[in-house]
DNA sequence: CATGAATGAGACTTCATTCAT
DNA sequence: TATGAATGAAGTCTCATTCAT
């Protein structure tokens, strides 16, 4: 553990950042302790508070990181600017890698909602940002004539991230991989089917 | 105030089931105290246990109550035979009604799970009913004719599955609930156009 | 169960105390419910409040009720004006059979004294009633010369009964039956070769 | 307050094992409260709960100790070699300071033994290591003549200590100590005159 | 800065006792 | 009188958080 440099602290900060993210989305919010974060970086729990106030603001720097990581691979799909590959099973396989969707994590993050403010707008702001980029990619796609015109970019967005909303549940349940990414690559097949001129 | 009426048990032991699934489906397991439930239920927190060993047994007879209820809505679907009905509007209602796929019980009882072998079993139970009735309706739907031959059984009824669970985690994250409807017609109506024969 | 008849009250008392009797030494005064009190009887726990007030007092006339057997076991013996017999095996098993000097109950009930004025009086006096009882006779065989004038009655009684409750706690503890009746009447023999004339 | 010294968490659960021996001898296991046991010693209750488990694991190994203290002495006095000796007051009060054979203990002991394996085979364990000493002692004795020919090992051994283990019962229930020490003084005088060649 | 022992609020659970039926 | 469902006080245990070292 490298100690005086500068950068330090945000690296060590960044290091429970990614630990607890992880955590909080296999455990939920509850299921997971301090002790328990702190252990499996071999850190005092000490430590853990000298970077985060408590174990709500953590969890609510944990789902800023992990909206970000969305959000970037989200921007990095919609300018590629296409609609197809996104019913290809490598497209599946890249969200699962960075737990993109991870209702888990979603669920818990909702009831939080419930009495944090803050947690709610930022909830808010990740899943509009999937949202509205899509409807904005389908209305692109619509008006160069990729995508017919009678499609209703609300819905067709909305349904695509509930199918993987849907299919990472349930991965979670105990699914098999193969079998779910085959779902997913089917099932938008025949959306697309519809979709495309 | 023993009742000496025989049926009493067992409706004091459907009230507390009822007021539990509702809260544990709002807020969880672990942010619904026990306490909770039986201030809102106006009774003290021993009666609970009266009838339930502990807050994870009460949890798990919830759970079983859901289920059932799940699988009696599925049961009626499949005898009506028809895979198109499945695409209304309705039918997504009936299922919203009866809170069938609730995240935020599935959410828990996944986590639960990892280490109560009763719950694991009983959620697989339930899961395999709606899989196993979907698929087969399918596949009894292609020796009809009704459903294209080259139709995965299997990965038309995960699809199906998980559009649901997902639009409901939307639902529970603040979505309009005419327009999680709304996305449930358009989608399945594009997957049966591209399925039945 | 008989019900109008007068006597029946005092009946369904005393089958209340045998029962707390047989369960609180077994088990102790803590380790025993008042459920499994009734459970045992058959009947349930709001009867018993009808004849005792509580758990305790319940406990007290236990104790008192078991005081009266030994104490009439005593008299009897005592009565008999014998020394000898007392190292017999027999005397040993009926000892073992009137729960005499089940220590389980008196180590609970010594503790209970410590915060109730009643029972230690009454387990002074149950004592108490052994001890002086055998001193006397004791005195009474060294006037008639059957015992040797240079033993110590106190020490020689407080020996007797302090042998018979070492043992009961060895019966407890798992000792065989058979192995601590012999003991009994070993040590018994070798005390009487010393003390007889 | 993290101590930096590497023992200071021995010590801490030793003064931990020491009082909670103390208050369960004197009050036994159900009458001692955790809150009893930390406030005694000045901590919180979770501090208790960072040495031991649960409170049985608490009892488990408070009792532990106490085996192993009396095991010293037995030892000890058993590597002497001489029967004698232990008709002797000093004896008796070496094992009085030490709360050997405290009577409280063992029936809380002998109760939670009902429903605990490990309790059992520590029990039996400690109990037999008495025992076997002392018969192997008796026979030692009679090889070298010592001892009569004729005396039972066993018999002796199991009386002596019962003995011991009801005086120490009486001592509990409110007889004067000389009395009791007297008393074990005669007995024990008694039976050595019929044993010793 | 880090550590981890200690704290204390709060959740679960038990069980003697009450009381409407 | 008997019943047993309900109560509520009390006890066990957990865990986020603090702070002396």
């Amino acid at each position: 553990m490298p100690k005086v440099v500068p950068e330090y602290k945000e690296q060590a900060r960044m290091r429970i950042i990614e630990k607890a993210l992880e955590m909080f989305s296999e455990r939920g919010f509850y299921r997971t302790r301090m002790a328990d974060i702190a252990d499996s970086l071999g850190v005092s729990k000490g430590a853990i508070y000298q970077y985060f106030k408590s174990k709500e603001q953590l969890f609510i720097e944990a789902l800023r990181h992990h909206g970000g990581k969305r959000a970037d691979v989200v921007r990095d799909f919609l300018e590629s600017g296409s609609l197809e590959s996104i019913s290809t099973g490598q497209f599946f396989d890249e969200m699962l890698e960075l737990r993109l969707g991870s209702l888990a994590l979603n669920t818990d993050l909702l009831r939080e909602t419930a009495r944090n403010e803050a947690l709610r707008k930022m909830l808010i702001g990740v899943a509009d940002g999937w949202g509205r980029g899509l409807v904005e990619l389908i209305d692109e796609m619509k008006r160069v004539g990729t995508v017919r015109d009678d499609v209703d970019s609300s819905s067709l967005s909305r349904g695509i991230l509930a199918l993987r909303d849907g299919l990472y549940s349930h991965l979670m349940m105990g699914a098999d991989k193969s079998d779910v990414r085959e779902t997913w690559v089917v099932i938008m097949g025949y959306v697309m089917n519809d979709v495309l001129a």
